[in-house]
RNA sequence: GGGCGAUUAGCUCAGUUGGUAGAGCAGCGCUUUUACACAGCGAAGGUCGGGGGUUCAAAUCCCUCAUCGCCCACCA
């Protein structure tokens, strides 16, 4: 029993081991790939979607980093020069409303409290919670490079970001815009499309007698607003009233309104007749715009009617609204209500309904960006695993809109320009001082106050994590993979490629792996409300993350959404501990024989499983290979459970009491090293219990498991 | 209104280029045999959503229908 050590004699630890483990290579040095050893030449690269650092990491995370662990550790084995960046997220608005509820539950509110103290709390918070998120993807045993993290507040990036939207308002990229936005009145800010999720409303459909009109509207609140009513130009019941400026009565009085003639109106939905409010919805100002019409602001930035309603002012929208439907009524100007169902956009984290208001923000100029990026995609230059993801980008990327970066909350990157006091026109804030004269109008400008969109930082993360524009490190750009969920298609992937194009001319990444949604054991998504959150810290303290990590992986196509259930993990520790117990008994039948013992004369049978056990190595490298990780797993689970020990083991064990000693040591020969190769092999999924055997198995020199090479055949 | 995905054993899901179905968990029976009861062995369980087509052969390709889910959308 010579080639037992004492650890095996006690049943797996996962919880005595793993940090034990994660210390070991972080001492070596490996992570870090200017250390790997010289066979080590070309880079593979992986940049870590940086968790946003107000909290801890959910199950969502334990998925991304196990995968892109799994590709950095084989690809690492492979030979190649593996570096994975890791990263926080200071996670702009996101952060903003986490703390603005931490405020709310102390009794305190963000607009009592000064910019620059808010901004401190904030960081303050941040940097705490930090520590944790990083402690949780040590956890999970994340190969990356620590000495190369980035938090997306470091001076180098704000630096870098805001150089960025310089260039682009110089090359005509990025605007200061006077249009509709997407406003949330309870969190004060102004959102961009992404930010808003449309949701199915039950509301009605008031028919407004409109003069010789009927307009249908959902929102009669806003008839103090109206400048016209517009018609399709093919519209013949219409046609004499084109060009001609009507008189329509309402509660409050009279209100002059211009009839016009527009393509965008469709003839059969209500009446045919749409009443245009150019300040308080996106479609109303396009139209507006083109038939230069004034604009009339009825409701301010906490959604209430303002001085122009008369009796109406300082009332919230719904109840303005049925107070006005019941004025109407009153002066018998309603035709008839219907129920009407239809979708209205709203806070992707308060729900409040979005209220569209016209105002001065940034905007990036998407169209031609969006061309860069969808041309790069149909060239070939970058795939997507599952591959009907390029559709999406594709479909995306050809429907943009120009997009809103401005954000008025504190918690971001300062937007580095000044806007005029009084005509709305931007500057950057080198070209000009404070106070200065506007160029536009000679008012004096003062500081933008706003901050970034968080997609605007985290767009061009690829090169930033890298040090972009320094130089050092971007030999490792392009990188290899981009690994994220998959509901990031259209929020981030297409703004990585388009600054990736922008900034240095290449796609950021050649491959774009996405994974689905980790929801709960009965495939509903996880949500505090819910109470179905399961948390991947806890069920690493449970069975270990080398069992989190390879459960959430077998099972998992690309793309799709996986329903985690603990007894799966629980099951996957039970195949760690086959391994430990496996690893167990041929240590004790393989005495005074180590890795080195070169290979004996194999009896006839000996060769067949060495075979079999070939074309598997093969096999598994395949599905490695081609990003089928779920394949390499659940083909190495069956080779070791069901083969190597239900089959081979017990094959061997009467030989290995038997008499025949070349018999005996054929089998042992064949039993340690299909027993190392295949802990090689499920390194990449479970690192620590194999990085753990590794350092058990007899053999003269202690190198780690983590840069082994990686097996061709037996 | 569009787009996408799913529909396979009681539950959650695999099944790479077409060749008469698999895993985990649950459940049933037996077994403490030189690792492992966090185990082994054995049995049971599915006409792979319905229908049609291509093929010697389809869960796998094509068409169609149905149901569920997700995403997108400036018809008020």
């Amino acid at each position: 029993m010579s080639n037992l050590p004492e650890k095996l004699t006690k049943p797996y630890d996962p919880a005595s081991t793993e940090a034990r483990i994660y210390q070991l290579w972080e001492k070596s040095g490996f992570f870090n790939p200017d250390n790997l050893p010289a066979r080590h030449q070309e880079p593979f690269t992986i940049i870590m979607p940086p968790p946003n650092a107000n909290g801890r990491l959910h199950a969502g995370h334990g998925l991304t980093i196990t995968l892109e662990d799994i590709m950095t550790r084989y690809q690492r084995m492979q030979g190649k020069k593996a570096l994975w960046v890791p990263g926080a997220d200071h996670a702009g608005f996101e952060t903003q409303v986490v703390y603005e509820k931490k405020l709310e539950k102390e009794g305190r509110s963000r607009f009592k409290m000064g910019r620059q103290e808010l901004y401190n709390e904030i960081m303050a918070f941040t940097i705490d919670s930090k520590k944790h998120m990083e402690a949780d993807v040590k956890a999970l045993g994340a190969s990356c490079d620590w000495s190369r993290e980035k938090f997306t507040l470091d001076a180098s990036v704000v630096a870098e970001v805001q150089e960025t939207f310089r260039n682009l308002y110089r090359d005509g990229l990025v605007y200061r815009g006077y249009r509709t936005v997407n406003w949330c009145t309870k969190h004060q800010t102004s959102l961009s499309d992404v930010e808003t999720e449309n949701v199915e409303k039950a509301d009605k459909l008031y028919y407004i007698k409109y003069g010789p009109f009927i307009v249908a509207t959902v929102r009669p609140e806003t008839i103090f607003g109206d400048v016209a009513v517009a018609v399709n130009p093919t519209d013949e019941r219409y046609q004499q009233f084109i060009g001609q400026t009507i008189e329509v009565q309402h509660p409050e009085g009279v209100l002059p309104l211009v009839i016009i003639a527009d393509e965008e109106v469709d003839p059969a939905f209500g009446t045919g007749a749409l009443k245009i409010t150019p300040a308080h919805d996106h479609n109303d100002f396009r139209m507006a715009e083109t038939h230069h019409l004034s604009r009339i602001e009825v409701i301010d930035q906490y959604g209430k009617l303002n001085e122009k309603c008369g009796k109406y002012s300082g009332m919230k929208i719904l109840e303005a609204r049925t107070k006005v439907v019941e004025d109407l009524q009153a002066l018998g100007l309603i035709e008839k209500i219907e129920d009407y169902a239809h979708a209205v956009p709203t806070c992707y984290k308060c729900s409040t309904t979005i209220e569209p208001r016209v105002m001065p923000q940034w905007f990036v100029k998407m169209e031609p960006l969006a061309k860069l990026a969808a041309d790069a995609v149909r060239g070939g230059n970058i795939k997507f695993i599952p591959d009907n993801f390029e559709k999406i980008f594709l479909y995306w990327m050809d429907n943009t809109m120009d997009w809103n970066i401005s954000r008025q909350i504190v918690w971001g990157i300062p937007i580095p320009a000044l806007v005029c006091t009084s005509c709305n026109a931007g500057t950057l804030d080198i070209d000009h001082k404070v106070g200065s004269a506007c160029p536009t109008c000679s008012a004096p400008l003062t500081s933008e106050t706003d901050t970034f969109d968080t997609w605007f930082s985290s767009g061009q993360w690829p090169l930033l994590a890298l040090g972009y524009p320094k130089t050092k490190d971007l030999s490792f750009y392009p990188t290899n993979v981009m690994e994220t969920g998959r509901d990031l298609i259209f929020k981030w992937i297409p703004r990585m490629v388009i600054f990736g194009l922008y900034l240095t001319g290449k796609v950021p990444f050649s491959t774009v792996y996405l994974h689905g949604m980790v929801n709960d054991k009965h495939g509903k998504k996880m949500s505090k409300s819910k109470g179905n959150v399961v948390s991947p810290i806890e069920l690493t303290d449970k069975y270990g993350a080398d069992a989190l990590r390879i459960g959430l992986v077998i099972g998992n196509t690309p793309g799709n959404d996986i329903a985690l259930a603990e007894d799966k993990i629980k099951g996957y520790k039970h195949f760690c501990n086959k391994i430990w117990n496996a690893t167990r008994f041929v240590l004790s039948n393989t005495e005074g024989m180590s890795l080195y013992t070169p290979r004996p004369v194999l009896e006839k049978r000996d060769e067949e499983i060495l075979a079999e056990f070939n074309t598997a190595i093969t096999s598994i490298t395949t599905h490695y290979e081609n990003y089928r990780f779920h394949l390499a797993g659940e083909e190495l689970y069956h080779y070791f459970w069901n083969t190597f020990a239900d089959i081979i083991i017990e094959e061997m064990k009467p030989r290995l009491s038997g008499t025949g000693e070349s018999s005996k040591q054929s089998a042992q020969w064949i039993l340690l090293n299909i027993l190392a190769t295949t802990i090689k092999m499920l390194h990449p999924f479970i690192p620590f219990i194999t990085e753990e055997l590794w350092g058990i198995l007899p053999r003269a020199e202690k190198s780690l498991l983590i840069v082994e090479p990686w097996p061709k055949s037996l």
